[in-house]
DNA sequence: GCTTGCGCCTGAATGC
DNA sequence: TGCATTCAGGCGCAAG
Protein backbone atom coordinates (compact mmCIF):
# COMPACT_ATOMS: atom_id res chain seq x y z
CA UNK A 1 0.00 0.00 0.00
CA UNK A 2 1.34 3.40 -0.87
CA UNK A 3 3.36 5.15 1.75
CA UNK A 4 5.31 8.23 1.44
CA UNK A 5 7.96 6.42 -0.66
CA UNK A 6 5.71 5.25 -3.33
CA UNK A 7 3.80 8.73 -3.46
CA UNK A 8 6.65 10.48 -3.99
CA UNK A 9 7.39 7.89 -6.90
CA UNK A 10 4.20 9.36 -7.97
CA UNK A 11 4.71 12.70 -7.43
CA UNK A 12 8.24 12.55 -9.59
CA UNK A 13 6.37 10.91 -12.03
CA UNK A 14 3.48 13.48 -12.64
CA UNK A 15 6.29 16.56 -12.66
CA UNK A 16 7.88 14.72 -15.53
CA UNK A 17 4.62 14.48 -17.68
CA UNK A 18 1.72 16.24 -16.77
CA UNK A 19 3.43 19.96 -15.12
CA UNK A 20 2.74 22.21 -18.12
CA UNK A 21 0.24 19.90 -19.73
CA UNK A 22 -3.63 21.25 -19.88
CA UNK A 23 -6.48 18.99 -19.10
CA UNK A 24 -8.29 18.87 -22.22
CA UNK A 25 -11.04 15.86 -20.80
CA UNK A 26 -11.93 14.40 -17.54
CA UNK A 27 -13.99 10.99 -17.31
CA UNK A 28 -15.13 9.67 -14.52
CA UNK A 29 -16.08 6.18 -14.15
CA UNK A 30 -16.50 6.04 -10.74
CA UNK A 31 -18.33 8.25 -8.46
CA UNK A 32 -17.31 7.24 -5.34
CA UNK A 33 -13.31 8.31 -6.18
CA UNK A 34 -14.64 12.02 -5.79
CA UNK A 35 -16.84 11.19 -3.09
CA UNK A 36 -15.06 14.04 -1.12
CA UNK A 37 -15.91 16.68 -4.32
CA UNK A 38 -19.10 17.50 -2.51
CA UNK A 39 -19.83 19.97 -5.38
CA UNK A 40 -20.28 16.33 -7.70
CA UNK A 41 -18.94 15.13 -11.13
CA UNK A 42 -20.14 17.67 -13.25
CA UNK A 43 -18.39 20.51 -11.02
CA UNK A 44 -15.21 18.54 -10.80
CA UNK A 45 -14.77 18.10 -14.38
CA UNK A 46 -16.01 21.75 -14.92
CA UNK A 47 -12.96 22.76 -12.52
CA UNK A 48 -10.50 20.76 -13.94
CA UNK A 49 -10.86 21.05 -18.40
CA UNK A 50 -8.94 23.64 -19.61
CA UNK A 51 -6.94 24.23 -16.72
CA UNK A 52 -2.77 23.82 -17.09
CA UNK A 53 -1.08 21.82 -14.29
CA UNK A 54 1.67 24.28 -12.84
CA UNK A 55 3.66 21.91 -10.48
CA UNK A 56 3.38 18.86 -8.54
CA UNK A 57 3.55 18.85 -4.66
CA UNK A 58 3.30 16.08 -1.77
CA UNK A 59 3.03 16.61 2.03
CA UNK A 60 2.81 12.93 3.53
CA UNK A 61 0.62 10.74 1.43
CA UNK A 62 -1.34 14.12 -0.08
CA UNK A 63 -0.45 14.63 -3.58
CA UNK A 64 -1.89 18.04 -5.23
CA UNK A 65 -1.36 19.42 -8.97
CA UNK A 66 -2.06 23.73 -8.42
CA UNK A 67 -3.25 25.07 -11.28
CA UNK A 68 -3.48 28.06 -13.51
CA UNK A 69 -6.81 29.03 -11.95
CA UNK A 70 -5.35 29.09 -8.12
CA UNK A 71 -7.29 25.56 -7.71
CA UNK A 72 -5.54 22.67 -7.10
CA UNK A 73 -6.59 18.68 -7.72
CA UNK A 74 -6.12 16.93 -4.85
CA UNK A 75 -4.97 12.89 -5.04
CA UNK A 76 -5.25 10.75 -1.95
CA UNK A 77 -4.57 7.18 -3.29
CA UNK A 78 -5.61 5.42 0.08
CA UNK A 79 -4.95 1.52 0.32
CA UNK A 80 -4.78 0.87 -3.67
CA UNK A 81 -4.50 3.88 -5.78
CA UNK A 82 -2.24 3.78 -8.65
CA UNK A 83 -1.88 6.79 -11.02
CA UNK A 84 -1.18 6.21 -14.55
CA UNK A 85 0.39 7.75 -16.96
CA UNK A 86 -0.22 6.26 -20.25
CA UNK A 87 -0.65 6.19 -23.82
CA UNK A 88 -4.81 6.80 -24.81
CA UNK A 89 -4.63 3.72 -26.77
CA UNK A 90 -3.33 1.75 -24.35
CA UNK A 91 -6.15 -1.33 -23.43
CA UNK A 92 -8.57 -0.28 -20.01
CA UNK A 93 -7.70 -1.59 -16.88
CA UNK A 94 -9.46 -2.94 -14.16
CA UNK A 95 -10.70 -0.45 -11.45
CA UNK A 96 -9.82 2.67 -13.50
CA UNK A 97 -12.12 5.23 -12.09
CA UNK A 98 -11.03 8.50 -13.58
CA UNK A 99 -9.41 9.19 -16.50
CA UNK A 100 -7.78 12.74 -18.04
CA UNK A 101 -7.17 13.03 -21.20
CA UNK A 102 -4.37 15.44 -21.51
CA UNK A 103 -2.92 18.45 -24.37
CA UNK A 104 0.44 16.29 -24.05
CA UNK A 105 -1.37 13.15 -26.12
CA UNK A 106 -0.82 11.13 -23.26
CA UNK A 107 -3.77 10.01 -20.68
CA UNK A 108 -4.04 9.81 -16.37
CA UNK A 109 -5.64 7.15 -15.17
CA UNK A 110 -6.54 6.76 -11.37
CA UNK A 111 -7.17 3.26 -10.82
CA UNK A 112 -8.51 1.88 -7.50
CA UNK A 113 -9.42 -1.69 -6.63
CA UNK A 114 -10.71 -0.44 -2.62
CA UNK A 115 -11.99 2.86 -3.25
CA UNK A 116 -9.96 4.27 -0.09
CA UNK A 117 -8.04 7.20 -2.14
CA UNK A 118 -10.15 9.50 -4.15
CA UNK A 119 -9.97 13.13 -5.75
CA UNK A 120 -10.99 16.47 -5.20
CA UNK A 121 -10.79 20.01 -6.60
CA UNK A 122 -9.17 22.41 -3.79
CA UNK A 123 -9.62 26.28 -3.96
CA UNK A 124 -6.10 26.84 -2.52
CA UNK A 125 -3.91 25.71 -4.84
CA UNK A 126 -1.09 28.68 -4.59
CA UNK A 127 -1.00 27.28 -0.98
CA UNK A 128 -1.52 24.12 1.40
CA UNK A 129 -5.03 23.14 0.32
CA UNK A 130 -7.23 23.57 2.92
CA UNK A 131 -7.42 19.47 3.52
CA UNK A 132 -3.71 18.97 3.82
CA UNK A 133 -3.46 21.87 6.04
CA UNK A 134 -3.74 19.78 9.72
CA UNK A 135 -0.74 17.33 8.21
CA UNK A 136 2.79 17.40 9.49
CA UNK A 137 5.73 17.76 7.76
CA UNK A 138 7.20 14.31 6.69
CA UNK A 139 11.10 13.23 6.93
CA UNK A 140 11.70 14.26 3.24
CA UNK A 141 10.59 18.26 3.97
CA UNK A 142 13.74 20.16 4.32
CA UNK A 143 11.33 21.88 6.93
CA UNK A 144 10.80 18.93 9.09
CA UNK A 145 11.52 20.34 12.84
CA UNK A 146 12.63 17.16 15.19
CA UNK A 147 12.94 19.18 17.82
CA UNK A 148 9.02 20.13 17.60
CA UNK A 149 8.37 16.67 17.19
CA UNK A 150 10.18 15.32 19.96
CA UNK A 151 8.13 17.61 21.75
CA UNK A 152 4.43 16.65 20.60
CA UNK A 153 5.76 13.51 20.79
CA UNK A 154 6.60 13.67 24.69
CA UNK A 155 3.62 15.23 25.17
CA UNK A 156 1.02 12.72 24.12
CA UNK A 157 -0.30 10.01 26.18
CA UNK A 158 -0.49 7.41 24.06
CA UNK A 159 1.47 4.26 22.79
CA UNK A 160 4.12 4.91 20.51
CA UNK A 161 2.81 3.65 17.17
CA UNK A 162 -0.81 5.13 17.61
CA UNK A 163 1.53 8.36 17.62
CA UNK A 164 3.69 7.47 14.58
CA UNK A 165 0.69 6.80 12.63
CA UNK A 166 -1.05 10.14 13.51
CA UNK A 167 -0.64 12.64 10.21
CA UNK A 168 -0.21 15.91 12.27
CA UNK A 169 2.02 14.35 14.24
CA UNK A 170 4.12 13.41 12.10
CA UNK A 171 3.15 12.74 8.10
CA UNK A 172 4.06 9.43 5.60
CA UNK A 173 4.73 6.84 8.10
CA UNK A 174 2.17 4.21 7.60
CA UNK A 175 1.98 0.58 9.18
CA UNK A 176 4.39 -0.72 7.02
CA UNK A 177 7.16 1.76 7.42
CA UNK A 178 6.21 1.72 11.41
CA UNK A 179 7.23 -1.70 12.08
CA UNK A 180 10.19 -1.26 9.94
CA UNK A 181 11.16 1.93 11.39
CA UNK A 182 10.40 0.11 15.27
CA UNK A 183 12.58 -2.75 14.61
CA UNK A 184 15.54 -1.04 12.90
CA UNK A 185 15.35 1.49 16.32
CA UNK A 186 14.52 -1.34 18.48
CA UNK A 187 11.70 0.11 20.08
CA UNK A 188 8.36 -1.69 20.85
CA UNK A 189 5.42 -0.50 19.65
CA UNK A 190 3.37 0.20 22.62
CA UNK A 191 6.21 2.36 24.03
CA UNK A 192 4.42 4.66 25.80
CA UNK A 193 4.79 8.08 24.75
CA UNK A 194 5.74 10.37 27.39
CA UNK A 195 8.67 7.57 28.36
CA UNK A 196 10.30 8.47 25.29
CA UNK A 197 14.02 9.97 25.25
CA UNK A 198 15.57 11.82 22.83
CA UNK A 199 18.04 9.86 22.14
CA UNK A 200 15.10 7.20 21.42
CA UNK A 201 13.41 9.31 19.73
CA UNK A 202 16.45 10.72 17.01
CA UNK A 203 17.18 6.24 16.66
CA UNK A 204 13.46 6.23 15.81
CA UNK A 205 13.87 9.14 13.03
CA UNK A 206 17.44 8.24 11.59
CA UNK A 207 15.79 4.52 11.36
CA UNK A 208 12.37 6.04 9.65
CA UNK A 209 14.68 7.93 7.36
CA UNK A 210 16.72 5.56 6.24
CA UNK A 211 14.30 2.83 5.68
CA UNK A 212 11.93 5.42 3.35
CA UNK A 213 15.08 6.72 1.77
CA UNK A 214 15.99 2.69 0.46
CA UNK A 215 12.67 2.48 -0.81
CA UNK A 216 12.74 5.57 -2.71
CA UNK A 217 15.61 4.84 -4.13
CA UNK A 218 14.23 1.50 -5.49
CA UNK A 219 10.91 2.69 -6.33
CA UNK A 220 12.38 5.75 -8.28
CA UNK A 221 13.81 2.89 -10.38
CA UNK A 222 11.08 0.83 -11.22
CA UNK A 223 8.69 3.09 -14.15
CA UNK A 224 9.56 4.20 -17.13
CA UNK A 225 8.87 7.30 -19.90
CA UNK A 226 5.31 6.22 -19.83
CA UNK A 227 4.35 4.22 -16.73
CA UNK A 228 4.33 5.60 -13.04
CA UNK A 229 2.93 3.02 -11.06
CA UNK A 230 2.57 2.74 -7.34
CA UNK A 231 0.67 -0.81 -6.37
CA UNK A 232 2.83 -1.88 -2.86
CA UNK A 233 4.41 -4.62 -4.92
CA UNK A 234 7.85 -3.16 -5.89
CA UNK A 235 11.03 -4.85 -5.23
CA UNK A 236 11.21 -3.29 -1.93
CA UNK A 237 8.94 -5.07 -0.27
CA UNK A 238 9.54 -8.71 -1.30
CA UNK A 239 13.34 -8.21 -0.84
CA UNK A 240 13.97 -5.36 2.22
CA UNK A 241 11.61 -6.39 4.73
CA UNK A 242 12.92 -6.97 8.09
CA UNK A 243 9.67 -6.74 10.12
CA UNK A 244 6.70 -6.64 8.15
CA UNK A 245 5.11 -9.72 7.36
CA UNK A 246 7.72 -11.83 8.61
CA UNK A 247 5.67 -13.32 12.08
CA UNK A 248 7.34 -16.95 13.06
CA UNK A 249 10.18 -16.55 10.93
CA UNK A 250 13.72 -15.87 12.66
CA UNK A 251 14.85 -11.97 13.29
CA UNK A 252 17.54 -11.34 10.84
CA UNK A 253 19.27 -9.61 13.79
CA UNK A 254 19.04 -12.15 16.33
CA UNK A 255 17.24 -15.49 15.31
CA UNK A 256 14.62 -15.20 17.76
CA UNK A 257 11.37 -15.60 15.59
CA UNK A 258 9.56 -12.53 14.89
CA UNK A 259 5.67 -12.21 16.63
CA UNK A 260 2.59 -10.55 15.17
CA UNK A 261 0.39 -9.06 17.42
CA UNK A 262 -3.04 -6.67 16.74
CA UNK A 263 -2.97 -3.36 18.03
CA UNK A 264 -4.99 -0.59 16.92
CA UNK A 265 -6.90 -3.43 14.36
CA UNK A 266 -4.00 -3.41 12.32
CA UNK A 267 -1.07 -6.05 12.68
CA UNK A 268 2.12 -5.14 14.25
CA UNK A 269 5.26 -7.44 13.78
CA UNK A 270 8.60 -7.01 16.47
CA UNK A 271 11.24 -9.20 17.78
CA UNK A 272 10.81 -9.96 21.55
CA UNK A 273 14.49 -9.83 22.38
CA UNK A 274 14.95 -6.30 20.21
CA UNK A 275 11.94 -4.53 21.00
CA UNK A 276 11.42 -5.95 24.29
CA UNK A 277 8.17 -5.32 25.98
CA UNK A 278 7.89 -2.09 28.27
CA UNK A 279 6.63 -2.24 31.73
CA UNK A 280 3.54 -0.07 31.15
CA UNK A 281 2.49 -0.80 27.57
CA UNK A 282 0.33 1.90 26.31
CA UNK A 283 -2.93 1.83 23.95
CA UNK A 284 -2.74 -2.07 23.65
C1' DG B 1 -8.72 19.54 23.50
C1' DC B 2 -7.10 15.11 23.25
C1' DT B 3 -7.68 10.16 22.57
C1' DT B 4 -10.04 6.23 20.76
C1' DG B 5 -12.94 3.35 17.81
C1' DC B 6 -15.80 2.73 13.77
C1' DG B 7 -17.03 2.48 8.90
C1' DC B 8 -15.81 2.89 4.39
C1' DC B 9 -14.29 -0.57 0.37
C1' DT B 10 -12.81 -4.96 -2.68
C1' DG B 11 -10.90 -9.25 -3.53
C1' DA B 12 -7.63 -12.81 -2.11
C1' DA B 13 -7.24 -16.26 1.22
C1' DT B 14 -9.25 -19.30 4.32
C1' DG B 15 -12.85 -22.26 6.51
C1' DC B 16 -16.60 -25.38 6.33
C1' DT C 1 -17.03 -27.32 -5.68
C1' DG C 2 -19.12 -23.50 -3.78
C1' DC C 3 -20.58 -20.43 -0.55
C1' DA C 4 -19.56 -17.61 3.65
C1' DT C 5 -16.30 -15.38 6.45
C1' DT C 6 -11.98 -13.07 7.54
C1' DC C 7 -8.42 -9.96 6.66
C1' DA C 8 -5.75 -6.10 4.77
C1' DG C 9 -5.39 -0.52 6.51
C1' DG C 10 -5.50 5.24 5.62
C1' DC C 11 -8.53 8.43 6.74
C1' DG C 12 -12.53 11.34 8.47
C1' DC C 13 -15.66 11.64 11.81
C1' DA C 14 -18.06 11.07 16.11
C1' DA C 15 -18.07 9.59 20.73
C1' DG C 16 -15.83 9.28 25.10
Amino acid sequence: MPELPEVEVVRRGLERHVVGATIDGVRIDDVRSIRRHLAGTADFADQLTGQTVMSAQRRGKYLWLPLDSDDALLIHLGMSGQVLIQSPDAPALRHERITFDLSNALQVRFVDQRIFGGMSVSASGAELPAEVAHIARDLFDPLFDADEFAHKLKNRKTGLKRALLDQSLISGIGNIYADEALWRAKLHFARATQTMRRPDIDRFLAAAQEVMSEALCQGGTSFDALYVNVNGQSGYFERSLEAYGRHDEPCRRCGTLIRRDVFMNRSSFWCPRCQPRPRNPQGW
